[in-house]
DNA sequence: CACGCTCAATCAAGTGATTGATGGAGGGCG
DNA sequence: CGCCCTCCATCAATCACTTGATTGAGCGTG
């Protein structure tokens, strides 16, 4: 997006910047914008509000800069992953792994990405940056589908887009159901699996009688993945 | 909820509250709850900002007071459908049809619907109203996919909650999309139904060979369902 | 009917508190 | 000195909520 050999700038005025977006990022995930305020902002910071209109001269540039900054971590987390040595099936449970790994040690995402998904309905600035993060992760997971879909893996009448839809709507809504726990959310995974594989692949010997058991929880940690097919 | 005879109270102040409410609800839908404000609620209803703190005390009441009248709505709109006279799969596809009337002429009710959702994270008044109503929901498609997978329409390895989580995480976000619309939410009913249905149903004589065309399209009118299975 | 009283409903005009934002005066460091 | 960076003090605007007064409909009593 900026100058190419700007990975780190990590000027002191980029480094407060930081802090800032960090600090109204968790300040967001417990009250909301409803509860947004400069001055706490500032007080979580350590910084005078005068201060922190210094490095961010308005609230509503201070919202764009969160919502860069969760983007930013999005992103960075998603290109770090291999993808093109696994398998459409074994990315699908690896997008799920990614998702569980969030859930647990980055529960705060979820809160503010929740967050400025409502807001992006009315702040454009908040659109322009949430909405081609979404766009490109709906796209990956629909990719591969589409794939999975081609090579045999996922069934033959799977509409890639529909599907990227259920896989991500059915995430997100076990992260948001009441009882919320990541047992619902592994059996979640676990339906997702049996509803897109493929019901009579060709060339796996699995058969049709692992069909017959209910909820087989295949148990898709991330250790039986990592060297299951590493490289030609 | 209360007094049995008590279906229209219709008293001049209940009549106020209600338009209170109503009127919060549009302005909730348009600007979310970070932009509602007393006085602009009493302007669209026609009244004095002490008037309305006359009838509803305090803005906190007055939240409740909108996430009840989304409640009531809601299960009005659900216990007034036809139940038991409908197949499993039917069922299902009445839910479809009843997201989708509500996407067109009610689209504000899931707008403030979202965003009671964000505030039932930190305010018990609403989460205590909300919670009940999604998890009525929420069982109530279970309950139906339940039903569908014990008769054989369904798949056997189904789980009624995750499935259900499915549907109502896919239907939500296909209307979450940036690029929501009603044919995207089709395709979304349509691959729940694939990927729902039993892939070899033990009565249908379906055959195997309507799975291979991509995307069959189903076309589920609310028509072909209303006259089909009426009243015994 | 007429008079006096009550009370729900409404309003204009505030009240104090809070908010986002600013201006100018320092402070530390090269 | 000059330049970032920080803070104190303050502003104007806005907020939810209150105050005190007014209206008019109902209602009993003589």
């Amino acid at each position: 997006m900026q100058h190419p050999p700007k990975d780190k700038p990590s000027s002191p005025t980029a480094d407060r910047r930081r802090e800032i977006a960090a600090a109204a990022r968790s300040l967001i995930a417990e009250r909301g914008f409803e509860g947004l305020r400069t001055r706490d902002i500032a007080a979580r910071v350590g910084i005078n509000v005068a201060t922190l209109h210094y490095h961010v001269p308005t609230k509503e540039t201070l919202i764009g800069l969160v919502a860069q900054s969760l983007r930013d971590d999005f992103i960075a987390q998603h290109e770090s992953r291999p993808r093109d040595t696994l398998s459409p099936r074994e990315r699908l449970i690896s997008e799920f792994d990614d998702f569980r790994e969030n859930l647990t040690d980055n529960a705060e995402l979820f809160k503010v990405m929740a967050e400025l998904q409502e807001r992006a309905r009315r702040d454009p600035v908040v659109s322009d940056v949430i909405r081609p993060m979404q766009a490109f992760w709906f796209a990956q997971v629909a990719e591969v589908l589409a794939r999975g879909r081609d090579d045999g893996s996922f069934r033959h009448d799977l509409d890639p887009e529909a599907g990227a839809l259920l896989v991500l709507g059915a995430m997100i809504a076990s992260q948001r159901h009441p009882n919320a726990s990541m047992a619902l959310f592994d059996g979640v995974c676990a339906e997702l699996l049996r509803s897109l594989e493929n019901p009579s692949p060709p060339d796996a010997g699995r058969g049709p009688a692992a069909r017959q058991a209910p909820a087989p929880k295949p148990s898709f940690g991330k250790s039986p993945l990592k060297n299951s097919t590493k490289v030609p």
